[in-house]
DNA sequence: GGCAAATGTTACTGGTCGGTCACAAGTCCG
DNA sequence: CGGACTTGTGACCGACCAGTAACATTTGCC
């Protein structure tokens, strides 16, 4: 009920929330968000189960915390990306198509986060989807709005026929074998469907 | 051990078997693998446990003959869609892109089981996983040949992007806001893309 | 009718799940 | 030092999990 009277000096809650919250990413981005239990994750975090029931209010609510940091590590990526290659629109994008097939290819990669947890949670009204669809629309306004910049001639089309080739690298990962990934090919493919769909 | 003396005459197993299967259909693919237990299967089903295990090995079995039975129905609707339009590669492959639309518009759609399923089970070594994979590739090589068939200047790149399209639309569906499904405008983005990389 | 196979019933196993309790031990700072 | 706050410990809760045993009931076929 009460939370916490900002004890003090301490700027940062605590070590052990994060620990936890960073092992938990790490289990239910490898493992799945039903696949892990809590004992699992206070395991990997070196810590117990006490602990993590005084800093998250359930496991409802660290597989909330879950998806916002995944979201914010993400925007970071892509706004990196784009602050590499301010004013070329069309660089910018074939940056994230390419960004994308590297973490793809990366050991240890699952697929995108979001996604996985959409999928896991359908059937239930969960706080988390709702943020993940969210986020999902601002993706396809930022392609549709690369789109424009880079002088398509049907922004709208373009935007939306860019965010379905994302969406099928990335959601694609774990339903082909690693070597069929047709992600692979999608560099060449952006680059051509740009110089077709785009003036100058 | 033994495999039941196929007895007398029967040519179905039992009716059970198949009430089973089904009510464990259902709730996998409306609510997922993890989500679902044996209880609410039988429960689903009318029937009881131990009718369970007298037909399936186990729950994993299940699962197995559960991504086989969609598979089929999969394979089923696109032959039809071929066959409905024989000789006409392009219009094959926009019919198919029409048929994703209308099933993932309409009431309790959840995107695709195998795809799901595979999300579900990452992390596991599990024998439907490997299935859904060599199904997976085979999707590929139809749109390749398709795209071939519809005279692409280069049918192994259509192919790959006609097969991310398509994922890109069937998996995004739980990501994404029913209404803002970006898939809705896949149709004419298909239909420019086989007007320009085909010849004829 | 009678017999055998297929189904149903009830209760049970051992394990794990998410979550909580009371209490002990450690840490930090004045 | 002492006192306050943060962590750790271990036992525990009720619920559910996949799977099994023994026994009763129904079904279908000769």
């Amino acid at each position: 009920m009460l939370n916490s009277v900002e004890s003090s000096c301490c700027p940062q809650k605590s070590k052990v929330r994060d620990r936890i919250l960073e092992a938990a990413m790490g289990l239910f981005y490898r493992l799945g968000i039903k696949a892990v239990g809590v004992d699992a994750i206070v395991s990997e975090a070196n810590t117990n189960k006490m602990s993590l029931y005084r800093n998250f209010e359930s496991k409802d609510e660290l597989v909330l915390e879950f998806v916002k940091a995944q979201e914010q590590t993400f925007r970071e990526r892509w706004r990196a990306i784009m602050a590499e290659h301010a004013e070329d629109p069309k660089e910018q994008i074939k940056r994230i198509f390419e960004a994308l097939v590297e973490k793809g290819l990366a050991g240890g990669s699952f697929g995108c986060s979001g996604a996985n947890v959409a999928v896991e949670l359908r059937g239930e009204e969960h706080p988390a989807v709702t943020h993940i669809q969210q986020t999902r629309a601002e993706v396809l306004s930022i392609f549709c709005q690369l789109a424009a910049d880079a002088g398509a001639t049907n922004p709208q089309q373009l935007g939306v026929t860019l965010v379905l080739l994302y969406e099928g690298c990335v959601l694609s990962r774990l339903s082909f074998a690693k070597e069929q990934w047709p992600a692979l090919q999608v560099a060449e493919i952006v680059e051509q469907l740009l110089n077709q769909n785009c003036t100058q």
